[in-house]
DNA sequence: CGCCGTCTTGATCTCGCTCAAACCCCGTGG
DNA sequence: CCACGGGGTTTGAGCGAGATCAAGACGGCG
């Protein structure tokens, strides 16, 4: 049921006009009357989309664009010396990427595209022009930024937690940014491996597993592969609340 | 021996005057010429110091001001719902606090005094005028923001590690972090009690003690109750990046 | 149809948590 | 000066969550 009928959103619509896309609601473009739209509109650029596995930019890197995710899905990731690393984070379509080199001017980590990814480019120098004329871009621009900063704070809090919890808050948090998108929100389509969930959450790879099985037990999750439906929110909830839950019974 | 005697900054001399202060260097002001130091000054607010345990200021309250730590020691929580909390950072002499809410306007966490601390309160809205017509001013502001992300992403890195690690780096932080002072790097005087520590590494009381103690007998370093000297950099640095190290013999 | 990468499951072990008690330092008051 | 008390810290014992190692299942693709 529901073939994707009642889509608000056609994500992969015309490439080169943000009159046009549909994602405008959510973006930088949000509110702005057709004029400036079109101001925004020549500022953003071409790219093909990134194969999975592609790097958008690499850590170091000049910052000279930020990118709004138009489709796909892209971590971002701290590589250390000793060749171990730590994600970061996982950027969906309508969400805007790259405004972490805004205090030094050079990006504080790589990202990759976990899938083939489309991404509307707008190079910094002149979307600061634009800024300044436009005070709704400005403020757009700085909630974005402090977005992350809290959704950093809120990844920290997480590695404090057990590991139930964690998985939990961490599919919470990805149904509440699909439904931003107007999305199902009880229908998830994991973009990224077990093994970036698990080095995300800080948690081996075998333990994501484990969970998902467990809530899948319980009938809070259905899940299959990367395709995981949320059952019961309120007993999801729960779990991220750390609330004690019945052991399981081995049947038999 | 060497009764602080060869400290460069008397941190606590003269109180209103960013010329006579020891953390000059340190602070907004570094590299300001007289005349704009003099500028500097007259923004700077007088607040009596907090005592232990006193709030600076809440979550969710309006950024007016943001603080330069003069003495002291403080740290910024997030509180939860469920009435549990992380420790996100500590804030040593010469750090500029408060600018968490340069985004929203609000700030994102409370932050707390953790000894008797000394701070130098800057308005926001001036500090903002003075950024417009110091262009040194202004850069320092976004490196310090930047230095904010930087910090988390370091926080998080680390709280995918084994516990060994996370206490070595954040004792190494903070041994960096006194050499900015021109403090011994190797005297550590830790403001905060084992608790906060614990929380804030993400790790129960009891095993940031043991592990003290482990590094203690290894000879890595001096252990008594706040007094930490590091006794050898080399082999905490090894404990940083997760070096094996041999097994502590059960002398008999 | 068979291979390979991802995911799942099982068995075992260990690190770090929990609970509980002792300890130490330091300030207070006798 | 010493006894006392209390908060922060340390230590011990036992246990359990989660890591690790290893094998197997599933699904996609050539």
């Amino acid at each position: 049921m529901t073939q994707s009928q009642g889509n608000v959103f056609e994500l992969s619509a015309h490439r080169r006009s943000c009159g046009n896309c549909a994602l405008t609601p959510l973006c930088l473009a949000a509110g702005l009357d057709s004029t400036t739209l079109d101001q925004l509109d020549n500022l953003v650029e071409y790219r093909p989309p990134l194969a999975p596995g592609e790097t958008l930019f690499h850590r170091g890197e000049c910052m000279r664009t930020v990118y709004l995710v138009r489709s796909g899905a892209l971590k971002s990731i701290a590589e250390h010396e000793d060749g171990s690393y730590q994600v970061l984070g996982f950027h969906l379509a309508g969400e805007l990427l790259g405004l972490d080199g805004f205090f030094s001017g050079r990006h504080t980590c790589r990202v990759e595209a976990l899938q083939r990814s489309r991404v509307c480019p707008l190079p910094w120098d002149a979307l600061q022009l634009l800024a300044q004329q436009l005070p709704s871009v400005q403020h757009q621009l700085m909630t974005a930024i402090g977005h992350e900063t809290l959704a950093d704070h809120r990844h920290l809090a997480m590695m404090g937690c057990p590991a139930p919890r964690r998985l939990a808050m961490f599919l919470r948090d990805l149904s509440e940014r699909q439904a931003r998108l107007r999305l199902d929100p009880s229908e998830l389509r994991l973009a990224m491996p077990r093994e970036d969930i698990a080095n995300f959450l800080g948690m081996a790879e075998e333990t994501v597993c484990r969970q998902f099985t467990r809530m899948n037990a319980e009938g809070i999750l259905s899940v299959r592969r990367r395709t995981v439906q949320i059952l019961d929110h309120e007993r999801l909830g729960g779990v991220c609340h750390g609330q004690p839950r019945p052991a399981v019974a081995a049947s038999g």
